[in-house]
This record gives C-alpha cells, sequence and structure tokens, in this order.
DNA sequence: TATGAATGAGCTTTCATTCAT
DNA sequence: GATGAATGAAAGCTCATTCAT
C-alpha cells in the first residue's frame, strides 16, 4: 500500500540472495518485454526492481548477460509448460491438442515471459541470438517428434526431413496466432488451441467441407 | 583510414534526386537486413551508400525515417509480389499455392528486403512498428480474402473472424519456413510452396495417410 | 586575451585535422602529466583541448591508446634530443657530456613531455607499461653504446652486461636528478649535466680529493 | 563462486588487534604491489585477508589511509634497513659499501615492499605523494651525510648542497639498477652492490682504465 | 565484533544528428 | 549540392564506501 510513494518505500532492504535474484528477474522480464533488448535501459530495470544498480550487476552481470538469464528462466517456463508430463493419451493426435492448449494457457499466464521470447530481434551478431534460438529450436524438436510418432503407424512414415520443417511451421503459426490474439483477447485459451488444432490437423481442404477436429478426450491438467 | 583509396571513389557526384534515393535505400536495406535497426549505424549505411551523412539526412530524414522508407519500398515490393495479377485460375486453392510459389520467389531473389521485414524486434514503442505491422496485414488480409473465397461455394461459408486467424498463422508458418529453408538452401522454392501448400491444405491428419495435394496447373511467370 | 572568457571562447572550430590532432595531444599531455594517467579524466583532457569528447575519441582514439599517444610522441621527442647527431665529438667522454647536457635541456624545455614520461606508476598490467619501458631502453641502448666506445681502447673492453646495468643506473640518476633540479630551479642546464657528468665519469672517490671533469670543448648546439 | 569453500576457510575470528591489523597491512602491501594502487581494489586486499571489507575499513580507514600505512611501514623497513647500526667501520667507502649491500639484500627479501615503495606514479594530487617522497628524503639524507663525512678530511669538504643531489642522483641509480637486477636475477645481493659500488667511488673515468674498488673489510649482518 | 548486502557518484564510450565551409 | 568536422545526450559499467543484521 505505501510502494507507491516514492519517497517512503522501504526498498525491503537486507534480503537474502534468492530472493533478490528473482526480484531482479523479474523486473528485468518486465522491462525487456516491454521495450525490447535495445530500449530497456539498466537504470529502467535497476528502478523497477527497486534496487540500485551496482547489486543488479553484482548479481546477474552485463546487459547481455542479464538479458540471456531472463530468457533462460522464461525458455525453460515454457518448454516446461509444453512438454510436460501428461500421461497416457490416446492419439499422438491429442497429446499435440494437449500441448497446444498447454501453449496458449502458459502464453495467457505468462504475457511478459512470451513477448521476451518471440519479441526480439533476430539478427545474427546480437549477443542473445545462440540462446533465443535455443527455444525455438527445442519446441521444434518436441513438435516434431510427435509427428513423427503419429505417423510411425501410416502406410509412409515420415523421416525426420519431412517432420522438422512441418514443426518449425507450425511453431511459426503458433507464435502468429498469438499475436493475433493478444489482439483478440475474448477467446479462450482452449479456443485458439482448437483454432490451430484444425488448420493444422484437418487442413483447409476439409475444413472447407465444413469438418472439424475434436478432441477424444478431456485435457488433463499437468500435475 | 581510408583516405588513400579517395581518387578512386568516385561518388559519381550530381545525380539526379531518384536515382540518389535509391542509390541510398539500396545501401539501408542492406545494413539494415545485416545488423538490424538498432546495430545498423547511420554512419555505415553512409559508407555502403558512398554518400556523405548529411545527403543522407537531406534525403531520406533520420534513422527512422530512413529505415521506415526501406520497409515501406520492400513491403511493397514484397506485397506486389504475392499479389501479382495472374489471371484466370482453376481453383482457389491453385491461386493459393501460385502465390505461394510466388512468396517463395521473392524470397530467393530478395533476401535482403526479405530479413528486413522478418527479422526486426517487435516492441512496442519502436518508431517502425507501425509500418512493420502493416505489410503483415496486407499479406494476411490477401490470404484471408483467398480463404473467404474458397469457401463461398462451400456449405458453412468462413467469415472473416474465422479466415482472418487462419490467414494470420498461415503468414507465421511461412515465415517460420523460410527460416528453415535460409539453414536448408538445397531446396527449391517451388518445393517449399509445395511443403507448405500440403500442410495448409491436406493438415496433418491426411498427410499421415500417405495423400498429397498437387496443383492442377502451371504456375504462371507475373509479369 | 579572449581565450580565458569561457562562454564565449570560440573554439576555432574547423581546424584541419592535423592541427587538431597535435592540439589534442597537447593538451592530453600537459592534463596526464598533471594528474597522471589514472586521475586525469577525459572530460578534462576534452575540455583543456577545448573540444567535444566525442571528437576525442573520434582523433585519438580510447583512453589507452590517447595515452600511449602522448608518450610516443614526448618519447620521440625525447630521444631525438639526446640522440641528436652531434658531428664529430673528441672523446667519448665529451659526447657523453653532450648528451646530458641535451638532456637537462629537453627537460628544461618540455618539463609536461618529461614528467608524464617519468611520473607513470610502472605496474605490470597498465597497458601503457609496454611504451613507457620501451623510451628507457632506448635511452639506455644509446648511453650504453657510448660506454662500450669509450672502452675499446682500454685495456680490458666492457661487454654489453656491464655497460648496460652501468648505462641503466645512469638514466635512473638522471631522472632521479631531474627531480632534484625541480626543487633547486636555480641551477642551469649546463650545471646540472656538469654535477652529472662528474658523478659518472670521476666517481665519489675522486672528487673526494677535489678532482672535476671538464669538457674539451664548447657544446655544439644540435641544428 | 567461493561459496562452497566456506567450511575451510576458518578466517580465525576473534584475533587481537595487532595481528590482524599485521594481517591486513600484509594483504594490502601485497596487492598495491602488485597492481599499483590505483589498479587495487578493495575488495582484492579484503578477500587475500580474510577478512570482510567493513573490517578493513575499520582497522585502517580508506584506501588512502590503508596504503600510507603500508608505505610507512615499508619504508620503515627500509630505512632501518639500510640505516642499521653497523658499528665502527674502517672508511666512509666501506659504510656506503656495507649500506648498499644491505640496501640489495633488503630488496632480494622484501620484493613486494620494494615495489610499493618504487612502482607507484609519483604524481602530485595522489593522496598518498607525500608518504612515498619521504623515504625517498630519508634515504637521500642517510646518503648525503655520509658522503659529506666522506670528505670532511679532504682539501675541500663538501656541503650540502654538493652532496645532497649526489645522494639523489645515487638513490636514483641504485632503484634503477634494482629494476634491471629483476631481469637478470642470477647475480647476487653482493654482486649488485658491487656493481653500483663501483661505479659510484671509482667513476666510469677508471674502471676504463680497468680499475676497481673493492671493500676493505667483510659485511657485517645487521643484527 | 564481524559481515552480506547495499549504494552514490563517477567514469569511459558511443550514438544520431547538424554546423560551417 | 555536398561534406569534413563537430557535438549533446545518454548509455553501460565499476569503484570506494557504508548500512543493517
Amino acid at each position: 500500500m505505501e510502494e507507491h510513494r516514492d519517497s517512503e518505500r522501504p526498498r525491503s532492504r537486507r534480503l537474502p540472495r534468492e530472493v533478490r535474484e528473482r526480484q531482479i528477474l523479474d523486473a528485468a522480464v518486465e522491462v525487456f518485454a516491454k521495450h525490447g533488448f535495445h530500449n530497456a535501459s539498466m537504470d529502467e530495470i535497476a528502478e523497477t526492481a527497486s534496487i540500485s544498480k551496482p547489486m543488479l550487476y553484482a548479481y546477474l552481470g552485463a546487459k547481455d548477460e542479464l538479458f540471456i538469464a531472463c530468457v533462460r528462466r522464461e525458455a525453460a517456463k515454457l518448454v516446461e509448460a509444453i512438454g510436460a508430463d501428461i500421461g497416457e493419451v490416446a492419439t499422438p493426435a491429442d497429446q499435440l491438442w494437449h500441448r497446444l492448449h498447454m501453449f496458449f494457457e502458459y502464453v495467457q499466464v505468462n504475457k511478459a515471459g512470451w513477448q521476451l521470447l518471440h519479441r526480439q530481434g533476430d539478427v545474427p551478431g546480437e549477443p542473445y541470438v545462440q540462446e533465443l534460438s535455443e527455444w525455438r529450436e527445442r519446441a521444434t524438436d518436441l513438435i516434431a517428434a510427435l509427428l513423427a510418432e503419429a505417423t510411425t503407424q501410416s502406410p509412409q512414415p515420415m523421416q525426420s526431413e519431412q517432420t522438422e520443417p512441418f514443426a518449425a511451421a507450425l511453431v511459426g503459426a503458433g507464435e502468429a496466432l498469438v499475436e493475433w490474439w493478444f489482439q483478440h483477447p475474448d477467446f479462450t485459451a482452449e479456443g485458439m488451441a482448437m483454432r490451430l488444432m484444425n488448420m493444422l490437423w484437418l487442413g483447409f481442404g476439409e475444413l472447407v467441407e465444413g469438418r472439424s477436429w475434436f478432441p477424444t478426450a478431456e485435457t488433463p491438467t499437468p500435475s
């Protein structure tokens, strides 16, 4: 309640290292997400974290490293969210559906983190590109594996050379769809996942015919 | 450092405004594409354009404006490429196929321009955000219209609220696929377009069954 | 006359590169000599040079490089001063005497430059140590060569292993004597050189006896 | 980083003040000698002393004061070493010889302390300048007195105005010779002292003739 | 007493931008 | 029209120093 008045902000001094670190990361994620890597200033991050700049540097290093730490944390969250163990699930399609659903739910809850991961420029030379491309890669692999599994029973099982670009495209589609979602926030995470699943599984050819895809079971809540 | 080469840099003075402007834009696109908006320096652009900085500013204004001019030009090229008149085409699917094909061909020929459009950070506050989102919007609209048209004959015609997110996702998928392409450059533009068309039209459900989509006619070359 | 009033200092803008560079070096030498490398601030140097900091960096690079440039220039002056061609001189002793004389005269005229070279801390790790040790080395070599020449006629000619430490010690003695001189400025350069030459050539054993060394000819003025 | 070793760093708490102070000074001398006043950080000193920074400040004050304390201690050691009572010695020359010998032995044993005294930048404005110049002054006085004594029997006894600069030069020569010694560590302290004594007492004029100076007695070990 | 945690203040460096010629 | 030369303004980073426990 008093935190808002700058003059008397107690700044809760003397926090244990771990707490401060999380506090700083939270602030950094927020600021980086809002302004992007380049326009974010260490000053603003320090201020947002209610900490002085020397502490900022002492805890998480220079701007590059701080940003990378943010990406790493948020990427871990994301990958964990979509890769969570969901137990026995009937079909690969259902697997995929669940994971898409979990993805959109993750985004809904972790908006800042998502923007951090999604909205940075992707230019070689940036110190963080490596780290940024890694989460996409991991997400892609995860999906590619699912797709591969889905075709094992098929007459013509797909090789990774086929599933990989498909997975990459799906990731791209998901990212784009999230952006669209942000501008049409009335939809639920489930609705968005359904949309994407339909495109993906049925294809437009079938959608045109009025068919739709439906899950065969309820989405389990990841423990 | 370069003082020695002064003699061989004619700098072709006194060019007509139009030529100079194109010269500058070419250089700017190249540099912006290579380093991204933030890491690109006006110095490097001026040098690449073989022009002095004051001229750079005189012709195309400040960094923001210059970047926007670049985006505008490249976006126009792109939209023109995928929106080109392709005459009478049998089906909406073929229409889409043609346009995808033209898209990948555009990217192949216009790599720098494409990277300029695709690789910038997408953070509110950046002066160019508006301009950047516009080309995506135009591409999306174009595709959404196609999709809508494809369903007019269907029992349940789609409204824009349905086609639009689909189109947005498709654009995202296309962008991601291009990135994948850059890392697997052995494929042809046609091959990539085919890939995307298959995902899009058949969906994974059918692909799994071993079915594929094929165009019903040759791709016309846009004049 | 008006230079003193900061407000209306014209700052003589638009100087050709060469002039500016000298202007900057002059200022830098002055400031570095006054405060030492570490306590000198780029701000003060810029201000002393009547130039903005960006120009300072554009012309002579970062602080390290600037300092090294100063050292290099002043060291060159010094070495040139004591190594100048002095034509045919009767004996090695006279040679040495002339050079000592020229050394003290150099210091007198180039006080700031001398302090720059002499007063910096000599700690490994400093970026400039290399450069600083070089001038001492060159001076030492020059003197060692002289000493060696002086003994060629002697029954036991000296090897560099003997002349070198002697020369090093002489350089150290000279430096220390200059410091003493600064605190007793009434003496002339010639007087100081005479002092040093006496110590060096006669040694204390003879001085005690009341003997003195005298040059056999006038000091020529180096062209 | 070091958190893991906490168990094995006893830090011997609750030491008597005197012991702690010596512990700190030892560390400080080491660090200051290695990096110089400016590049030495209080952090490193505290760490080297196995003490926390607040304690560091509590015991020996701010960086300036700490450095001065170091200089004072090491200067005292040095002056004591070269000024030690050596009983009845035949001649002033022998006196000097003994003291030079003791000086080089001191340096050999006290390398860090010596570097602390010798290698700092000598710029007015540094807080420690006063203290640094003092030891030189004391050493100079000590030597000047010796020289004066040596000439009391001479036909023309020297006044301090003559011996003082000579002594200053000798100190400078000694310092320079020590640096040379560090780069040629094969020589003994006695050998170095001999070298310097020869230069000093005989002078180059006589050395050229192949003469050398020798002590008339063994160096006594200062108690 | 002893310290982990904290900061004010300052430094170097680098842009985008514009005079003055 | 064209440019070498110039700068305001701000960013990242680090240090000596001190609370609060």
